[in-house]
DNA sequence: TTGCGTGCAAAGGTTTTGCATGGCA
DNA sequence: TGCCATGCAAAACCTTTGCACGCAA
C-alpha cells in the first residue's frame, strides 16, 4: 500500500523514536526540518492520516492549542483489546491488559447494556511519577 | 456570576432540551437563529466556555467535521464520581455509578500505580439500542 | 449608572486541498 | 514508464478576539 520514500521513512522513524510521548504534527515538522532535508507540512498530514488509519498511530484531541498529537502504538498489540491510561500531565500512554479489565467490560456490558470498545476508550488521570509531584507540590 | 440576560436562557435551555445528545457550536446558532430573535455566534461560543469552565456543560472533541460537540449534564450529579458511557453511533451518554466501577479506580491505583480521573475518562463503544441495529444490519 | 453581555467582522490557528513536479517500483 | 508521493501556496474550517453599542442589576 504505498511507495516507500525518504520522508515516510523518516515520519515513521521519529514516531517510533517519540513512541512513550505524544507529538503535534508541526513539532513533527519542526523536528525534521532541522535535518539535512525536511519534509513538507502536508506530508506529515497525509503520512499521519494514513497511520491513523492503519491503527500504527493514535492520535488525540484537545492538547494545548487546539492542535492534535499523534502517537505511535505500532500495528502488533491488538489495542482493541487492552485498555490504555493516559497521564495527563507528562503525556505517557500505558498500555493495561489484565484480567480486570476484562471483567469490567463483561460488567458493563451485563450491567449497563453497554459494549465498551477498547480501542477508542482512555481512561485520563495521572501516573505514578506525576501523581507524587502533584501532591508534593501541594 | 455575571448577568441573566434573554440570550444565555435561550442557550441553556436549548442545552437542557436536548440533554440527551451533543450538539455542536453551530448547530445550536442554526436552531436559535430559527426563532425569532437569534443569537450571535461569538455569544454561543462564549457562553459554552462558561458552562463547560462550572461543570454544566460537557465538551467533546473528534466529532465529524471537526468541530467540538456539546452536551448538558448539569451540576446537581458530581461526574467525577462516577464514569461515563459514550454511545459512538447515537451519541447517547449514561452516567454510570456503581460499585464496580469504584473498584475499578482502585485497581488501577494499586495494581497499575495510575490515579483516573472519573471527570476526565469516557467510556466509549455501543449503547444496548445501537449494539442490536448494528448485529441485525450485519 | 456601572460594567458585563452582545454582535459583527476581522483575526487566529490548524488542517485540507489543488496542481505541477519529483521519484519509487 | 506509470502512478503515487511531494511541496508549495491557497483555501477551508472552527474558534477567538477587538470594539462599539446595548442592557441587566
Amino acid at each position: 500500500m504505498g511507495y516507500q520514500t525518504r520522508q515516510s521513512r523518516r515520519i515513521l522513524e521519529l514516531l517510533q523514536l517519540h513512541k512513550n510521548r505524544c507529538m503535534t504534527a508541526e513539532e513533527m515538522y519542526l523536528l525534521l526540518k532541522d535535518s539535512s532535508e525536511g519534509v513538507g507540512q502536508s506530508t506529515v498530514y497525509r503520512h499521519l492520516e494514513r497511520l491513523c488509519a492503519d491503527g500504527t498511530v493514535r492520535k488525540y484531541l484537545g492538547g494545548e492549542g487546539g492542535s492534535a498529537s499523534y502517537q505511535y502504538v505500532g500495528r502488533e498489540t491488538p489495542c482493541a483489546a487492552h485498555f490504555h491510561l493516559k497521564c495527563t500531565a507528562c503525556g505517557a500512554l500505558l498500555h493495561a491488559d489484565c484480567a480486570f479489565l476484562h471483567e469490567l467490560s463483561e460488567h458493563i456490558l451485563k450491567e449497563h447494556g453497554f459494549a465498551v470498545d477498547g480501542g477508542k476508550t482512555v481512561f485520563y488521570g495521572l501516573c505514578a511519577a506525576c501523581a507524587q509531584k502533584e501532591s508534593s507540590v501541594k
